[in-house]
DNA sequence: CGGAGTTCCGAAAACGTTTTCGGCCATGCT
DNA sequence: AGCATGGCCGAAAACGTTTTCGGAACTCCG
């Protein structure tokens, strides 16, 4: 099986170019001491001039790093692995290190096999993402390398998760929305089966009552991820209540299914009714009538910060537990003060 | 550095335990004849109860084939190379390959970069997805093994390249909306500096030429791949042409934004203007009101086919050229015939 | 019983690197 | 001059696998 071109150049080549031994050559590129300056130049020239790319397979063999991790996700389609698969890919290639891609799909034989085949080519570590924030079973008895789990809580205290803090980041829309004057707050959202929901509910009731203000409707409206739910969300909860003058929403797709319910409803957002979002999607949040205040969960850092924990951890010092990143509000128009009205 | 558990088992392992040289148990495990039925058995018992996983590293370093294709995209925030990327990675799951994921993010340094440390890694095969379907300069030249194009073409003809047939694509709808009885169509889409749009404006002219009928407005509303531009499209187009029966858009996004602006204008979708979309987005299309009859691109057949080609090539057999894959009609609620009124 | 053929196995080479360790040479010191 | 020191280099081992090839043992036939 020949190669088309560039009939791959080794160390020994470069060695026999520069005159001198392989082992020379080697120490001379990897900046090893002993080796006189003028030697260690003519092996660089030579080494450029034969544009050598050192065999990492070989490398690997020896050192045992191998220079990739394993990114393992739960469900690459859905809508909060892929940001943090942008962060890591991005952190990874930074450090010249390169990502071998695993989508489980949910499923678990598909996850066992995967997590063999990583093994078996000696990635250096591992980072699985989670497609809910759920806590989820460890998978690091099975893995003889460093693992970092992100989005999905790991269920071993051991083992170091890190996660977007969703309770705060409801906390922050909640206080946001009662410094406009808003009293008379309600809360649209996904499935009550997604730990994520039921943390925003949380904090979003910590704050209220704090503030000695009701949730309108007395729970908050547990549905569907969709548009749909929100607009239908919105109809019940309005004729229910028309006295409503904020809408926190568990995602930017229902707050923009609800921005849709209002404008048919004749009402205005944000003079009579405030309207917050979640994750600031940008197709959705941006795009929205009017542009939505949102929470940012910083996916993509969330993929960053899980690199560098897991590159701290290759070094030696592994941390344990669970990190909770802090979301930020971002401020569009879908809110205001309230008009000062009785 | 000691492994945690398992410490790494070795050929040499199974082979003792199996009572055979490491030559006679590599030969069992990997199916070759010159080995007794028996002493096979032995070896593969052995395996089995060592849970021995062959060093990938070794293997590759010998074979040259490492099982590992390099994934490069251009952009993969972008809409179009993720289901690429999806597709292609269950591919080559099944085939017992790993993705090496590099996302150059435009940068042709970046680009550079990864195909260099990809190289090096002795991928057995690249899959270059493009962010959007132009011509793109050859990356061949500095890749020794395979290359598939997906999405964005190459301009060496000696390459492959796998793209979504665009203009096809168009004339599925065009088609559509004549035989619904629709006669005056007007067609909204983003930037003309994407082929992809403007593939699909000659698609849709020669059917409406060969049906001798007209493109309202005369031309195709260029503009951006948003929400907003399909809105405010609609709003110019329709008060320069109240008489459209019919609105052809370059993407689910646009059409949302057109389907909007017909609502708030009073229009009825389907009745009075129906309403094509492009890219079967879930997102938009399915949750549009009323759901978008749209045009689905397949990207993921694509990313599937494209690891297909690429197999094939591993095996000898490489194919050159372009192979356009036929988008499907995806029918919904926003179009139906028109009314029969003169 | 002898030879030819067949079946099966293992020693050894090979892949491209890194690392260890011994040796050479020059220098400096006594 | 003799000796220790230190700087620099290369031979060789090691990593875990696949492949080649020689040879042992067995079978079959005359």
């Amino acid at each position: 099986m020949p190669r088309p071109h560039s009939q791959t150049v080794t160390l020994t080549d470069v060695a026999r170019l520069a005159r001198v031994s392989v082992a020379t050559a080697s120490k001379a590129l990897n900046d090893r001491a002993e080796v006189a300056p003028e030697t260690r130049r003519r092996v660089l020239r030579a080494a450029k001039e034969l544009e050598f790319q050192p065999n990492i397979l070989a490398r690997g063999l020896i050192l045992g790093r191998t220079g990739t991790v394993g990114l393992l996700t739960d469900e690459l389609a859905g809508r909060f692995a892929f940001p943090v698969l942008l962060g890591a890919e991005n952190a990874l290639g930074n450090s010249q290190m390169s990502v071998l891609l695993c989508d489980a799909r949910g499923d678990a034989i598909r996850r066992r096999h995967y997590i063999r085949t990583l093994v078996a080519r000696h990635v250096d570590g591992f980072i699985v993402v989670g497609d809910r924030n759920d806590v989820r079973p460890s998978l690091s008895r099975d893995i003889p390398v460093p693992v970092v789990y992100v989005y999905g809580e790991s269920d071993d205290p051991d083992d170091l998760s890190i996660l977007a803090d969703d309770r705060g980041g409801a906390v922050l829309a909640a206080e946001h929305l009662i410094s406009l004057g808003r009293r008379r707050i309600a809360h649209i959202t996904g499935e009550e089966a997604y730990r994520a929901a039921r943390d925003r509910v949380t904090g979003l009731r910590s704050v209220l009552d704090d503030a000695g203000l009701p949730l309108m409707g007395d729970r908050p409206f547990y549905g569907e991820w969709t548009q749909r739910w929100g607009r239908q969300a919105a109809h019940i909860l309005l004729s229910a209540h028309p006295d409503i003058d904020a809408i926190f929403c568990g995602s930017d797709q229902i707050a923009t299914g609800v921005a849709d319910a209002l404008h048919d409803l004749g009402r205005r957002v944000p003079h009579d009714v405030a309207l917050v979002g979640y994750d600031n999607w940008e197709l959705f949040a941006a795009e929205c009538r009017p542009p939505l205040t949102t929470v940012d969960l910083n996916l993509q850092q969330l993929g960053t910060d899980a690199v560098a924990h897991l590159l701290e951890a290759l070094d030696g010092d592994r941390r344990t537990g669970i990190i909770r990143q802090p979301g930020r509000l971002i401020i569009r128009d879908s809110t205001a003060p309230a008009s000062t009205r009785p």
